[in-house]
RNA sequence: GCAGCCGUCGCCAAGCGGUUAAGGCCCCGGAUUGUGGUUCCGGUAUACGCGGGUUCGAAUCCCGUCGGCUGCCCCA
């Protein structure tokens, strides 16, 4: 990218640019209206669209490094990875998430393909994974069936800090146990794959919604206290009121949240299977040590949760606006409404660019040596021997030609790109099948037999 | 969808009605063609988002537009 990478410009304009708009196209606004993919200056525009944006090398790493993370947690934990598409037919968002959800109502990309089929960019992971679950029969397999999957997500969202429209998630879903006791290892989990990162300061947030036994009749409960104070309460909660009345409890507005106070709880209102799953779900916690809080304002914006939910959670200013990490919980009607048998189910979900954000700086890339060498074949010939040893190595590449540019340059890029180690490979040591060994942070050298290099490089400097 | 703030080189950033539009970082070359990090010298850039208006004169003022950020809604 040395040179002028920016100018895509398609026609084959000379260098001499003397006249500005003399030849058409100034007109200008012509591809630019909605598309906008030409700039303001006809020029291709290298800005990808808005949310959605690119992962730098830099950044790469560091994504690299959760990923490992949470792929080391997860198989040790027996959870198997499961990929299904970016995109599925829009009915399965639309009835697997829920029609009055505003992911169903306003934020999804929605895009009809050259069959006329309805397509939807996913905006979350569970409605996906249990269609394939379904699919590929995996509800035959002895329970628990413990999946996990990662990847992006889409959703038309204003983009703020840790917010994009493009965002990508990972996450695990545990079908086929109904009991409290699956609850609490995923939570564990989660736990650890956050604690594997390296964050330190989180909250774990609990709360039982109920089930379809016993939410329908707490939902009346609550609507018919919420009703009188309607006139006193935000625009939004008097619109949740219709749509989601449940919504309104978790409502970040003070007023609306002081006359919530006195509102009756669905945790004093589940059913006695509920009661029971709960009851014991809170003693699990507190066995295995998971500190916790219960939060009886704890609510899911989607539709299909059941029962146990659970937040993790962060204050740190970095999340900006945003505070949730990873959250997850019950769903069990949710394999039976995609025509499967009965099939209890629990799972989460956690934003990567919010762990990220925590993450802080960026992670160092380990580049083991930086071959300087007056025969530039051979500098090549060595760093693909050592690179086969499983030694990261690099070289000095000329902008032209194959001549060896000066030891002092190609030493400082060795420094530059922050080697640990310089291996100099010069006339001298070319005659002698030699090279010699230089440690970039102290400065020392010394002579080695080009045979025992490779087991010095894999030594630690 | 709503609200506030902001757009000057790849990045940071002066300038606030008349300038060859500072400076720093990065990058490149040299001092140092077999030895890096410091230092010094030199070099490169189609930078005032775009369009229109006001003005003798606009990066500076006005309008519009596009883009970015932040918050609301919602969510991981």
């Amino acid at each position: 990218m040395a040179t002028d990478g920016g100018n895509l410009d398609t026609e084959a304009t000379t260098k001499g640019n003397s006249g500005n708009p003399a030849d058409g196209g100034t007109t200008g606004t012509a591809g630019s209206q909605g598309g906008g993919r030409p700039d303001d200056k006809g020029t291709l525009s290298v800005k990808p669209p808005r949310g959605t944006p690119d992962i730098l090398p830099d950044e790469t790493e560091r994504w690299q490094y959760i990923e490992s993370c949470a792929r080391q947690c997860l198989s040790v934990a027996g959870y198997r990875e499961i990929r299904v598409p970016i995109f599925e037919h829009t009915e399965i968002f639309r009835r697997g998430v829920g029609e009055t959800t505003d992911i169903v109502n306003k934020e999804m990309y929605t895009f009809t393909d050259k069959s006329d089929r309805s397509l939807t960019l996913r905006p979350e992971g569970t409605a996906g994974v249990v269609r394939a679950y379904l699919n590929g029969g995996l509800h035959r397999l002895p329970p628990p069936v413990k999946l996990w999957y990662m990847g992006p997500m889409f959703r038309y969202e204003r983009t703020q800090t840790g917010r994009q429209r493009q965002f990508h998630q990972v996450g695990v879903e545990a079908f086929g146990s109904a009991g409290p006791l699956i609850d609490v290892e995923v939570i564990m989990v989660a736990l650890a794959c956050l604690t594997a990162v390296g964050l330190e300061s989180f909250e774990l947030q609990v709360n039982s919604i109920g089930c379809r036994v016993c939410r329908p009749a707490y939902r009346e409960l609550l609507k018919a206290a919420l009703e009188p104070l309607l006139p006193q309460l935000c625009d939004d909660c008097r619109e949740r009121f219709h749509r989601n009345a449940l919504r309104m409890l978790d409502c970040k507005s003070q007023t609306c949240q002081a006359h919530y106070g006195q509102v009756p709880a669905s945790l004093d209102h589940l059913c006695l299977d509920c009661q029971s799953h709960w009851r014991l779900l809170l003693e699990l916690l507190a066995q295995q040590g998971l500190a916790h809080i219960v939060n009886p304002r704890l609510v899911r914006g989607l539709d299909y949760y059941t029962r146990t939910v659970f937040e993790i959670l962060s204050r740190d200013p970095r999340l900006g606006a945003q505070s949730t990490v990873c959250a997850g919980g019950r769903y069990d009607n949710l394999v039976e409404m995609f025509g499967g048998p009965p099939t209890a189910a629990v799972g989460w979900a956690l934003g990567m660019e919010r762990l990220l954000l925590l993450l802080g700086d960026r992670i160092q890339s380990h580049l083991a040596a930086f071959i300087v060498s007056s025969s530039p074949d051979r500098a090549l010939a060595l760093a693909n021997q050592l690179r086969q040893a499983g030694v990261s190595c690099d070289l000095d590449f000329p902008a032209q030609g194959v001549a060896a540019r000066s030891f002092t340059k190609q030493l400082q890029q060795a420094n530059k790109l922050g080697a640990a180690w310089a291996v100099i490979l010069g006339e001298e040591e070319l005659a002698s099948e030699t090279v010699t060994l230089k440690n970039m942070a102290s400065g020392q050298q010394s002579r080695i037999a080009l045979a025992e290099l490779p087991a010095h490089l894999t030594r630690r400097p």
